[in-house]
DNA sequence: CCAATAGTGTCTATCAGACATTATCTA
DNA sequence: TAGATAATGTCTGATAGACACTATTGG
């Protein structure tokens, strides 16, 4: 038999397939505190219970995995996120009650106010505080999940700027470096911080400055290639 | 209609999803040479083309993704690699001529020696070195997976040990360091190479040595936990 | 002895940590 | 002027790069 013939008589619904879907786990930095976006499951399994943004793959419209994450991300936010990275893929026998499953789980980060509007408009979907969002129930393994993403973004916080792109387009040092020290979950000297990211040229003054009851902070925006720039040296862990 | 009623209902036969496969980019480190493991395609598509050693998720038995590609791997080297991690998944609706499909890729390390035996029984699956695999017409979209290990495992080689698991267990600091080399692509200062490996006591000394038509060369064996160990600066890129 | 390979000594350059100091705003 | 926040000056310590040097084998 030749392959056009196989192809032909090829029917995969012959073998039995995991389920597969996709799962974001989109972080935004908002008043000091990492959120993430979660969104309230309305049908089963686990229906009411909430859970990462995501779903199954739409085999007639999407013509890859990350089209399948970005439109999911679009419906809850209105907008496709400035970052997004593949995590990791999640697949066992146990992790959905409807049987094997995989999921494809991404990162994402977007700056609250660029959805903030979009977000109130659905009542199903809210940014919640990672710090809380650690004491719920949520559906399937997300909690895994989310834990995954943050010691992801930890590491890049240490080697990297990606951070940033949690911010708005425009945002202070001292804004980034504190938001560094929320993923890292230690203080840094600021001085060092400064530094790195001065010497690596990765910021663009605007011209800029915002006050906040003390000396004005100088108001940055991150250059086009400075998400890909990586330090040789880490801050310490 | 509550959770128990809707599982009962449920027929994931009535939702289209894609294929789902494991693939393993399997290096190892001989003759001076990086090596991949290729498996020559027995099936359509792509028959009698060599690709990665992989396949199907076995529902029945495979109770992880991990297990899977573990079994896949055993069947072809004999013996389950000492280094596994996940390295991305590209799912999309052109990659499989048979239709949309999702391959969850790994990388595998192990010694060349480890499994020589066992492959020599088995006709169809070799190990070929990385340099010419570039130029072959490999099955799927094989040849990007590849490029995407490599390019990982060239960034481990600059702030880890891990290439060590692509040697046997004992073996020789000039040897490690000429494969991280490989993997660089650069030479590299032996004195900064063994320096960082000494202080960050990663290997342990077994007193034996080997004699190379020189002076002969301390052999060295990883300690347990040296695989997790992260230098905080890399070498030069 | 020489050739070959392994391993060391030591200087320099870079860059993060520490922390004191200065700058610029508002009340 | 005081308090708050932003930004700088400057010293120290850790560690990678460079490269000359010494050590240990076989022929």
């Amino acid at each position: 038999m030749d392959e056009k013939q196989f192809l032909a008589e090829y029917n995969k619904h012959h073998y039995d397939s995991p389920l597969v879907t996709v799962d974001a786990v989109l972080f935004t930095y908002h008043e000091e505190c990492l959120k993430v976006l979660l969104v309230e499951r309305a049908n089963h399994p686990d229906r009411g219970k909430w859970g990462l943004p995501g779903g199954f793959v739409d085999l007639e419209h999407d013509k890859t995995l990350e089209e399948t994450v970005r439109r999911k991300l679009k419906e809850k936010t209105g907008i496709e996120p400035p970052y997004l990275e593949q995590l990791q893929s999640i697949g066992n026998a146990e992790r959905d009650k409807r049987g094997w499953s995989v999921t494809v789980a991404y990162t994402a980060l977007m700056a609250y106010q660029a959805c903030a509007s979009h977000i109130s408009t659905v009542a199903d979907a809210q940014w919640l505080a990672l710090d809380k969002v650690g004491q719920m129930d949520l559906a399937f393994d997300h909690q895994a999940i989310i834990n995954l993403a943050r010691e992801r973004m930890r590491q890049k916080a240490l080697y990297s700027i990606i951070p940033a792109y949690a911010l708005p387009e425009i945002f202070t040092l001292p804004e980034l470096q504190h938001l560094h020290e929320v993923l890292i979950g230690k203080a840094l000297q600021k001085k060092s911080f400064r530094r790195r990211i001065e010497q690596a040229e990765l910021l663009i003054d605007t011209g800029k400055k915002r006050s906040e009851g003390g000396r004005p902070a100088v108001l940055y925006r991150m250059k086009q290639s400075s998400g890909a720039y990586t330090f040789v040296r880490n801050l310490e862990d």
